[in-house]
DNA sequence: TGTACATCAGTGAACGCGCGTTCACTGATGTAC
DNA sequence: TGTACATCAGTGAACGCGCGTTCACTGATGTAC
């Protein structure tokens, strides 16, 4: 509140603030966030150099914004996949189909967190938080689905006997050590699929990645 | 042969060819191959820019071995372990635990093969070959294997019916799809753990990631 | 409603830096007679 | 064994480029009386 009216000034920055983001993201789509350049952008928008430093510090704090917002926009994807209703297991596959189309809509976007870290640059707390919401997304959904019938493998249960004492980053969640290693392994191994899918690294294998990540989600929600 | 016989100063090329990759390595270690330069690397060598091109052609070239080189370090450490014998089971466990503690020795090599593709940089076909010996090992092994007595859930067995139509990179393998995708599972699910760790996602998480590696490794050996 | 003042977006010049790469050269090392 | 020549590693100057960032400034927009 109070900033739901804004000044004329207000609103225009928040205007350029966008647009200079959106010429950012159209060059990390192109070249990765590690090429990122503040001259560039100018260059592209019509205006000097130095003006864009009435919006953003300097280039890092560039970078932090491209990095949130794609947290909060993926983390919104996965809520509203989540958000479709129907049993656990349909809601997981929901959205791991969301990620999967969030990462091959943007790679270079969903490189930009879950890839090769930007040299020289280091992610805000906020960042990790973000992270963090993402994942309790999932966890959410495992504890709903509650424990397979199945026997769970020694290793596994090894992870288990391990979670139910290193949590801290699942400290708000009651979800049990079962949750919590299947949200994990959803997410490594979906992260598994979707990196080197994006990253190029099936280009010419000939097989589609699509059948691959629909088997592994599969196995992830039914896992042990 | 013929080149068993080297003159002084082909033994020399090769030597100074080596400490000029040895310090690219430092440098790909410190901040990753997207920063590396020719001319940070001359200068801690105390020899001038040019210099280098004696020995390499450009920049390119110079990661273009540094992506060989890796390339065919990784597979001689995947064929070591599965050379160590013992049931197939076993080997595939020795190679997940070569594989983990190659990519922990030194993780931007490791993200230099698999990671965000350099920008700018293309690979040489070399490179897809190499890559495509290191499958080779897990597809023979998984072969040796043979199928899970455990019936297949229906993802997985479409997967297998695409892949037996779809396996241009396993041409040279005899091996049946259900090995084909023991081997895709194995490499996408380890790579999903190894690329969040070297990447730095698991830190502040607080769990061990050693034991959920053991534990997805053990779940891709023993897939059904 | 009109005037005086404050705010602030954007400019252009400049700084220092490091990059990949070329070129003509020097001087040491190796080869042939 | 000694001399003439060819090879070739490495140098230093230079090219053009783009980068992030600072600074003093202009001129338009908004605010207060």
């Amino acid at each position: 509140m109070g900033d739901v009216v804004r000044s004329p000034r207000e609103r225009y920055r928040e205007q350029v603030r966008d647009e200079i983001k959106a010429h950012a993201w159209a060059q990390v789509a192109r070249t990765g966030a590690a090429a990122l350049s503040l001259n560039a952008i100018a260059r592209e928008m019509g205006i000097s150099g130095p003006a864009l430093y009435r919006y953003f510090g300097c280039r890092d704090d560039l970078i932090t914004d491209l990095v949130l917002d794609a947290y909060r926009d993926l983390s919104a994807t996965c809520q509203a996949a989540v958000a479709q209703g129907g049993p656990p297991k349909a809601r997981l596959a929901a959205v791991a189909a969301a990620l999967r189309g969030w990462a091959l809509a943007d790679p270079h976007r969903y490189l930009l967190i879950y890839g090769t870290p930007v040299p020289g640059y280091q992610a805000p707390p906020a960042a990790t938080e973000a992270a963090a919401s993402i994942m309790a997304v999932l966890i959410d959904a495992f504890a709903e689905l509650g424990a397979a019938n199945s026997p769970v493998p020694e290793a596994a249960a090894a992870l288990d006997r391990h979670l139910a004492g290193h949590r801290d980053w699942a400290a708000a969640h009651p979800a049990t050590a079962d949750a919590l290693r299947h949200a994990l392994t959803f997410w490594t191994r979906l992260h598994g699929v979707i990196s080197l899918d994006v990253a190029g690294h099936f280009t010419g294998m000939g097989f589609d990645p699509a059948l691959l990540y629909s088997a592994e989600t599969d196995a992830a929600v039914n896992a042990p």
